[in-house]
DNA sequence: GAATATTAGGTTGTGCACAATTTAATTTTA
DNA sequence: TAAAATTAAATTGTGCACAACCTAATATTC
């Protein structure tokens, strides 16, 4: 394999992520849509379905996400009665989020979404796990290259 | 596996996927900022590197972005006196885009971008072509999934 | 060849993403 | 403990993404 080749090899492989990730944005719509929600939005309750009540710091560093994208974001939910944004007692600069009990109930109507997107996808559990890992390690590299 | 981990799996391979994609982006952007591109105006000028000229739809398709993306970008590239639009004399519906000679010297400056990446991501060679591989084939069978 | 359908781009409105800056609260240090 | 540094969110401004809709040009059908 030549340089030129490699070059457009490494330019190919970017251009996959980045089409790769708004196509499966794109998949998840009209499931996202029935409930209202977009595909971040969707993220954020995830983390809360497990945790029940996080910080924005820590909403930030699970999702890879800044306060500049975070504090809209959440302030749609809020105003969509999902969430409940409130300055911590103990530390005034920080801003707990928690479920409402609306969110909290949109868990059961979206239980039936990773069973559809797992279908679409095309990939066999074998084939899932092996692009999981590849994938994380990917990331968890790129990341710390960003972070220095 | 029980059927939980497996739909904690396909949520983890959706995230990785994105915020991959917003990392890759992150990046490119020390690069490309001493270029005055964004990524997306980057891809357009591989695109043009490689066919000097092309169509609004055929730029579309090449990037799995439509008119409502690429208008306003590609407006914003003309400013920057990077490429030239023009309607097409044979049909009149088409916007022929096309690389200014400013759009083509750039190229050259853009050069030491691949190098740089493909040493960011801690890839050999090897890894990458496997990688390539397997995303291609779920971008596009996602791609047909979400074509229905 | 007039009516209909299709196609290519553009426009509008909403929602991310993120850099850069600001504000306020807490910690650290002199 | 007062000054300096750090931290957590919020704000501002730019640039995608994309759905929904609109307009004009070309193709198709009758």
């Amino acid at each position: 394999m030549d340089h030129n080749e490699q070059l457009k090899l490494e330019n190919q492989l970017c251009f996959s992520v980045y089409a790769c990730s708004r196509e499966i944005t794109k998949m998840y719509r009209p499931y996202l849509d029935q409930l209202g929600l977009t595909y971040p939005q969707y993220l954020v309750l995830l983390v809360l379905w497990e945790h029940h009540e996080t910080t924005v710091k820590a909403l930030g560093a699970e999702l890879y996400l800044d306060s500049g994208t975070l504090t809209p974001l959440l302030k749609r939910m809020e105003e969509a009665g999902l969430v409940k944004r409130e300055r911590s007692k103990e530390d005034e600069r920080r801003v707990m989020v928690h479920l409402t009990s609306e969110g909290e109930e949109l868990r059961e109507k979206a239980s039936i979404i990773p069973d559809a997107m797992a279908a679409n996808s095309g990939l066999s559990k074998e084939e899932f796990k092996k692009a999981l890992t590849g994938f994380q390690q990917l990331l968890d590299h790129i990341h710390s290259v960003n972070e220095k």
